[in-house]
RNA sequence: GGGAGAGUUCCCGAGCGGCCAAAGGGGGCAGACUGUAAAUCUGUUGUCUACGACUUCGGUGGUUCGAAUCCACCCUCUCCCA
């Protein structure tokens, strides 16, 4: 099975620019892409994972990948997919994040000599001249078409200012830019960046008179079309000091069935055939796909031992046995401690399970609060040093755990 | 620059002088049912030293016994005209 073939068989491709042109060059292993990671935060997501092992899948296959992060466009912030403006970073923020990605990114791509290149579109989009800069590719954008494009329209009601229109144009510079210094002849990325991708292979056309391609990658939304990777409107990040292992590890064992296989399809290096032959699971069988997505994905990012850990630690907690070594932990204080004890609500709170007192009165008021398997539904239960030495094990509702020790 | 409107709790969105910690929906959390799923039903969803108290309705000041609701100014946004 070609490359090609392959990531169709995934799922991953939405569109392209011209399809023949595209699959030849990337079977070949002949493609030189670039993909652009925008640093809104200090961490990568499990949005932008997909994009990386699209990357990886590419580089395995010969393909040199240049993995752009946007010190530049960050400054601007795409309007694509949004309903409302970003928030505006400082440049502080926006090259601490850069070098956060960076140092994520070197652990999943290989940017060995000749084998990958990372570069940053600050460098060059921060020194532009504004006249200068218009001059070049301003005649080249049709404000009629940019309209048009997708990504504007939805915000034509909701007001789009000019710094955000220009995102555009930043994007399309970059790959005209990197087209040029680094014979970059590919774009790919979230099909939200399909117009701006557009852009940049359209300018390329114009100025140069070359051809340049493009590739979406299909957005990994669930059964009910949102977005995947988040919970709660917080991103799923791939920063274990933002999102534990463990916690990485829950969210993808919770998917929807619905959404598993498509998951492990997309998003795994499990051959083809071999997920093939999960198509037909129901059932409980379907919950051990959730099993396999899980330690996969927890695998890549997190390493092989953590995955182990992450499912050690779920199977035997989910299986009544209620205690294990890695679960999240929080070691008290003496001082937290008010003549020698200390509340349940007090401690529900302490371990970040509550964010407040009356949510965790509420929580056991309505009997979803254990400690060491016995359910606690008076809030006034106290604990004295010498339970709390021994350790306690705090579980509320059925899938948050939390080690208590003094 | 002129005119018209809007800003409410996590989000959308009611409320237009006291009965408002603020309807309804979404989302979240919990309970039942299950497969650590979905769907469904139920409860809950500002904070606290909790049958009471305190702080919230863009900001600041004012009117009033009493303001999310009225007035003034300011800020932000949308629409129409230029």
């Amino acid at each position: 099975m070609t490359l090609y073939d392959e990531l169709i068989a995934r799922g991953l491709i939405a569109q392209v620019t011209n399809e023949e042109e595209i699959k030849k060059m990337i079977n070949a292993g002949k493609a030189k892409f670039y993909i652009g990671f925008d640093c809104t935060a200090d961490s990568l997501t499990a949005g932008h994972f997909m994009a990386l092992t699209f990357m990886k899948r590419l580089q395995m296959a010969g393909n040199t990948p240049v993995a752009l992060i946007g010190g530049g466009t960050t400054m601007i912030g795409d309007p694509s997919g949004r309903t409302d403006m970003r928030q505006m970073l400082t440049k502080e923020d926006i090259d601490h994040n850069a070098e956060c990605f960076k140092r994520q990114m070197e652990k999943f791509i290989d940017f060995g000599e000749g084998k990958a290149i990372m570069v940053n579109n600050a460098d060059w989009l921060l020194e532009l001249n504004y006249i200068e800069m218009l001059r070049e590719v301003g005649p080249h954008f049709s404000i009629n078409n940019m309209l048009r494009a997708d990504c504007y329209k939805q915000r034509m009601e909701k007001g789009l200012s000019f710094l955000e229109f220009n995102y555009m144009i930043m994007q399309s510079y970059d790959f005209y830019y990197l087209y040029q210094h680094y014979g970059c002849n590919m774009q790919f990325g979230g099909d939200d960046q399909w117009s701006n991708m557009l852009g940049g292979t359209e300018l390329i056309r114009r100025k140069l008179g070359k051809d340049a391609h493009a590739m979406t990658i299909t957005l990994l939304t669930d059964s009910q079309g949102n977005k995947m990777g988040k919970t709660a409107g917080n991103a799923v990040w791939l920063d274990p000091k933002k999102t534990s292992p463990y916690d990485f590890y829950q969210y993808w064992r919770n998917v929807a069935d619905d959404d598993v296989l498509k998951c492990i399809r997309m998003l795994t290096f499990l051959p083809i055939e071999e997920i093939k032959t999960m198509n037909d699971w129901e059932g409980s069988q379907l919950n051990e796909a959730k099993e396999i997505l899980a330690y996969e994905l927890t695998s890549l990012v997190h390493g092989k031992e953590e995955a182990e850990k992450a499912q050690a630690t779920a199977r035997a907690l989910f299986s009544g046995v209620g205690i294990s070594e890695d679960m999240p932990e929080t070691i008290l204080l003496t001082k937290d401690l008010q003549d020698g004890r200390i509340g349940i609500l007090t401690l529900l709170v302490k371990t970040g399970i509550c964010t407040s007192n009356g949510d965790a009165r509420r929580l056991v008021q309505q009997g979803a609060v254990a400690v060491d398997d016995v359910k606690i539904t008076d809030p006034k239960t106290e604990y004295g040093s010498a339970e709390l030495t021994a350790g306690i094990v705090i579980k509320k509702g059925k899938k948050v755990f939390h080690k208590v020790s003094l």
